[in-house]
DNA sequence: TCCTACGATGGACAGAATCCAAGTCAAGAA
DNA sequence: TTCTTGACTTGGATTCTGTCCATCGTAGGA
């Protein structure tokens, strides 16, 4: 545990943080202004592999970090200016796709991502 | 609509069609050799506009673009290859969101992506 | 103290997508 | 027929995101 990855991983506390790996990396450089991107990819790689945080992929753009990795859950998105939530949906999205729809696939994750528009974009 | 458009729609006919635009754009230019990038992007997204193509990100990596966007359908990615069927859930998954989890936000949309192993790579 | 190994650094690089100025083309007007 | 106009295409430059790699620094062990 070094410096730069205490730094990564106070950056990715809280609720509802979703940050890029660029927005990390500038939130990480006002405590440590040295911190290069690479280490910050780097140290968010580990965390991934480790479990503690999880990759989002809501557009096309840059990946998101989200560091509530030991509550599942899933992600609705403002179409318009982007802001994400977490959100539960009712029931086990996997066991919604019926076995005649696995086409021989061992599924074993699912990722849900709802979009309209938030309060302040509608 | 020219024949630049005309030739890129052709390439993104048919079933279970997950191309980048990079593959449209290989494709394309089979038929049209001096059909540009920029032409690929453009006409793309003006597809993608108009609601005859779904853009699909399912990993980090390149957009893929789907034509079947008049029936609804959710996707299953091999983790492993990258392999995309479509596939049918049961139920609505919308309906899966409860009123108090939509946060004020008018949700009109959902994806839904299952990843697992294809049987080749399992 | 010196060595070693791991982590950090920053610059180069690569892939995806967008932007932009210039060129091309076709249809309608004169 | 020739000109004008506007839409479309082109290709190169640029941006954005992410990875790679050679080098450097540092902490801990011998």
């Amino acid at each position: 545990m070094t410096s730069q990855r205490r730094v990564v991983a106070e950056v990715l506390d809280g609720e509802h943080v979703h940050y890029t790996a660029d927005e990390v990396h500038a939130r990480a450089s006002e405590r440590l202004p040295e911190i290069s991107r690479a280490t910050v990819y780097n140290t968010l790689g580990e965390l991934v592999s480790l479990g503690e945080v999880i990759e989002v992929a809501t557009d096309g753009r840059a990946k998101r970090y989200d560091p509530n990795a030991h509550h599942p859950h899933q992600h609705l998105v403002c179409s318009n200016c982007g802001t994400i939530r977490d959100v539960h949906p009712a029931g086990d999205p996997l066991a919604d796709l019926p076995a005649a729809e696995r086409f021989g696939f061992t599924v074993s994750q699912v990722e849900v991502t709802y979009r309209g528009l938030c309060p302040s974009c509608a």
